[in-house]
DNA sequence: AACTTGACGAGGG
DNA sequence: CCCCTCGCCAAGT
């Protein structure tokens, strides 16, 4: 917790802004933008956020879990149609269902993870 | 105000 | 590698 938290009662939309920046064919994880925000947030609170996005401005299926793989599953059936829009856009999932990241991961400009001010709130 | 949930992630077994 | 456990944190009840 500190000030930057504190004043940021619009982090969503910067998840969101972040999010837009991510190229046809390439994604992000959910720890990878967490770093990003800092400020103490987490991969969990990037999910929830996701979970809300306005899928017309926001190019939601591009943010996946840290192994590779799509995290909308569940929800998606009978088909996982989040791994079926990134197919579409260019990305190879392995038989597990899994992206090789160190393919496909994207780090956007100008939004530089924030190590100095990131403790540990990995988890 | 306490308890539960979830589109997560790292570490240990 | 896969599986399980635990930590994290915003939101909804």
């Amino acid at each position: 917790m500190n000030d930057n938290q504190v004043n940021d009662k619009n982090y969503r939309e910067r998840v969101y802004e972040i999010v837009r920046t991510i190229p046809v064919g390439r994604v992000m994880t959910y720890g990878q933008i967490a770093l990003i925000l800092g400020e103490g947030y987490t991969p969990r609170t990037v999910g929830f956020v996701m979970h809300g996005a306005e899928t017309k401005e926001t190019p939601w299926q591009r943010v996946i879990n840290s192994q590779g793989a799509c995290s909308t599953g569940k929800m998606t059936v009978p088909v996982n149609l989040q791994q079926q829009i990134l197919e579409d856009e260019g990305v190879i999932f392995d038989g597990k269902d899994r992206c090789d990241l160190n393919v496909y991961q994207w780090s956007p400009e100008g939004f530089e993870e924030k190590e100095d001010e990131q403790p540990s709130l990995f988890g």
